[in-house]
RNA sequence: CGGGGCGUGGCGCAGCUUGGUAGCGCGCUUGGUUUGGGACCAAGAGGUCGCAGGUUCGAAUCCUGUCGCCCCGACCA
C-alpha cells in the first residue's frame, strides 16, 4: 500500500501491521458492535445487525425451501436433561452459565443457559413423536446461545451469540446421513454465492466433532490473515440422543425404534468471516447481496447548484429504492463529499454514487465501486438497468478474489519440514497426508498449533501417501491455523 | 488459567520518574465562510484521573488491595 494511499485512512491499523487490532478497529469504528459491560458480551449495533438481518433472511428462505419450519425452545435446560448425553456434558460443561436462583428463593434444580439445544428439543421431541408418521421432524429454531468462553473476540467468539440450529429426526440412518449433508449443502451454496466466501466443505476428525456427535461435517473459509475459520457445521447425531432422550417411534413393521437425529448451525460468527474474508486496510468490503447499504448517493453540494443537486440524487435515490435496492442518501451538508467517501468506503458499501454539478452537466452519475476502486459515468437513463448489474459484479468479483486468494494460500507440502515452514512464512490451508490416527493429529497440533480443518469430500481417492507425521499411509486432509 | 499491555472529558494520548490550580489533538456545541477524496476561522461546553483503602499540609503522580478491558497462548461456533 503507498502512502499516498494510506493518507485516506485514519482509523483504521493497516493489515500488515497488526491483523487483530485491524479487525477490532473495523468492529468498532464501522459501528458493527460496541463492548458490553459483561465480559465476553456486546451490543450488536444496528450496522451489524443489519447485516445479521439480512443474513437471517436469506438463509431462512433456504431452510424452508428444504422444508424445515421454525419454532422457538426455552432458553433454560434443566441440569439433568443435559447432562444425559455423557459426551455432550462433557463437552459443554465446562463452559456453561447455571441459573441457582429465581426471585428470593433457591433453585431446586439448577437451570444451564442453553449452550446449544439438543437437551432440551430432544426431550420436546420425545414427546412428539411416535408413529412413522410423525417423521422426519424437521425444525430450526433462531435464538441466542451461551458459552462461558475465557477467550472472545467480538463475532467470532462471545460468550452469548446468535445463532440458528437445525434439529432433525429421522427413522433411518441413511435419511438422517442423507440430511446432515444437505444441510451442509445449503450452507455452501449459502456462504457462496450470499457472503461469497469460497469453503471446503468435509468432515471433522474424531477429535475435532462435536460433543455427542457420530459425525460431524463442516465448512472450513479461510481468512485474509491465512487463518481458517470453521464458518458452519451439520452433525450426524446418530442414535446417541434418541436412545438417552427416548426418542422411539412405531415403525411400518410394528417394531419400536429409536429415531435418528442431527442438527447443524450458522452463528454471528458469519459477520466475523465476512470482515475478514473481504475487508481491506480502507475497512469493509461487503458483498451486495448483504451490505445494510448497497448503494449510497452523495450529492457534491455546491453554493450555486445546491438545490438542482439535491433534488436531482432525491430523484434517483427514489428510482433504485422502486426497483428494490437498499439505499442510503448522505445529504448531510456538515460534512465535505472527501469525509464522506471515506467514511462510507470504511463501512463497505458496494457501490458510490456522485452526483455534483458536473454529472448533472453530462446528464448522469459518477459511479464508483469499493471492490475495485474503480470509477465509471451512468447517464441517467441506465441507471436502473446498470446499478444492478455493477452490484452483481461486485459480487461475482468478491467472490473471485477470495477464491484466487485461497487458492494461492493452498498448499502441497512435501515434507513435515516443509509444512512448518509454510506454516511460519505463509499460513493457508495445507493439503497434507494423514493416516487418521488421532496420536498424529495431536503431536502435529502441540508442535505446530495447526489442526485438522476437515476431511474434504472432494479428494481423490487414489491420492496416498506418506502421513505427514509418522508416515504410515493417509489420505489427504486440510490442515490450518484456526480461529 | 498462564504470559504481556492498558485504565486520565465521547475517542486517541501526554502528565507520574522528582507529589503543589488537569493538558494536547480529534470529536462535540454556536456563528460564519466552504463542499468533486477526511475544509477553514472564531467563540464555547465537557474530566470526583477505573474503584477502595493508606502515606502526606497536599495524591492522576507514592504504597497496598481490588475490578475491568485488550493482545498472545491452552479450551471452544
Amino acid at each position: 500500500m503507498s502512502n499516498n494511499e494510506k493518507d485516506f485512512v485514519k482509523e483504521v491499523t493497516p493489515q500488515a501491521e497488526d491483523f487483530s487490532q485491524w479487525y477490532l478497529d473495523i468492529v468498532l469504528k464501522t459501528e458493527m458492535m460496541d463492548y458490553a459491560p459483561i465480559k465476553g458480551c456486546m451490543a450488536i449495533r444496528p450496522y451489524g445487525y443489519a447485516i445479521w438481518e439480512n443474513i437471517q433472511h436469506l438463509l431462512d428462505r433456504r431452510i424452508k425451501e428444504t422444508g424445515h419450519k421454525n419454532a422457538y425452545f426455552p432458553l433454560f435446560i434443566p441440569e439433568s436433561l443435559l447432562q444425559k448425553e455423557a459426551e455432550h456434558v462433557e463437552g459443554f460443561a465446562p463452559e456453561v452459565a447455571l441459573v441457582t436462583q429465581g426471585g428470593n428463593e433457591k433453585l431446586s434444580e439448577k437451570l444451564v443457559v442453553r449452550p446449544t439445544s439438543e437437551a432440551i428439543i430432544c426431550e420436546m421431541y420425545a414427546r412428539w413423536v411416535q408413529s412413522w408418521r410423525d417423521l422426519p421432524l424437521l425444525i430450526n429454531q433462531w435464538c441466542n446461545v451461551v458459552r462461558w468462553e475465557k477467550n472472545t473476540r467480538p463475532f467470532l467468539r462471545t460468550s452469548e451469540f446468535l445463532w440458528q440450529e437445525g434439529h432433525t429426526v429421522h427413522s433411518t440412518e441413511e435419511e438422517a446421513q442423507e440430511e446432515t449433508l444437505k444441510m451442509l449443502g445449503v450452507y455452501q451454496e449459502f456462504l457462496e454465492n450470499e457472503l461469497a466466501i469460497p469453503v471446503i466443505p468435509g468432515q471433522k476428525t474424531e477429535k475435532e466433532k462435536f460433543a455427542g456427535a457420530l459425525k460431524t461435517y463442516t465448512i472450513e473459509a479461510l481468512m485474509a490473515d491465512g487463518k481458517a475459520l470453521q464458518a458452519g457445521t451439520s452433525h450426524n447425531l446418530g442414535q446417541h440422543f434418541a436412545k438417552v432422550f427416548e426418542i422411539k417411534f412405531q415403525d411400518k413393521d410394528d417394531e419400536l425404534k429409536y429415531a435418528w437425529t442431527t442438527s447443524w448451525g450458522v452463528s454471528t460468527r458469519l459477520i466475523g468471516a465476512l470482515i475478514m474474508v473481504h475487508g481491506d486496510d480502507r475497512g469493509l468490503k461487503l458483498p451486495p447481496r448483504v451490505a445494510p447499504v448497497q448503494v449510497v448517493i452523495v450529492p457534491i453540494i455546491t453554493k450555486k447548484k445546491r438545490d438542482e443537486v439535491l433534488l436531482r440524487s432525491k430523484e434517483i435515490a427514489e428510482e433504485l429504492r422502486g426497483i428494490g435496492l437498499r439505499i442510503e442518501l448522505d445529504d448531510r451538508e456538515e460534512y465535505s463529499p472527501g469525509w464522506k467517501f471515506n467514511q462510507w468506503e470504511m463501512k463497505g458499501v458496494p457501490l458510490r454514487l456522485e452526483i455534483g454539478p458536473r454529472d448533472l452537466e453530462s446528464g448522469g452519475v459518477t459511479a464508483v465501486r469499493r471492490d475495485t476502486g474503480e470509477k465509471s459515468f451512468l447517464p441517467s437513463e441506465s441507471i436502473p438497468s446498470q446499478v444492478p448489474l455493477l452490484l452483481q459484479e461486485i459480487q461475482d468479483t468478491l467472490f473471485r478474489q477470495a477464491l484466487e486468494f485461497r487458492k494461492r494460500k493452498t498448499f502441497r507440502p512435501v515434507d513435515y519440514n516443509e509444512f512448518k515452514r509454510i506454516l511460519e512464512e505463509d499460513r493457508g490451508f495445507l493439503l497434507a497426508h494423514w493416516c487418521g490416527n488421532s496420536r498424529c493429529e495431536e503431536e502435529i497440533k502441540a508442535e505446530t498449533k495447526a489442526t485438522i480443518r476437515c476431511i474434504p469430500f472432494d479428494r481423490d481417492p487414489e491420492d496416498k501417501g506418506p502421513c505427514l507425521y509418522c508416515q504410515k499411509e493417509g489420505q489427504l486432509v486440510y490442515f490450518a491455523r484456526a480461529y
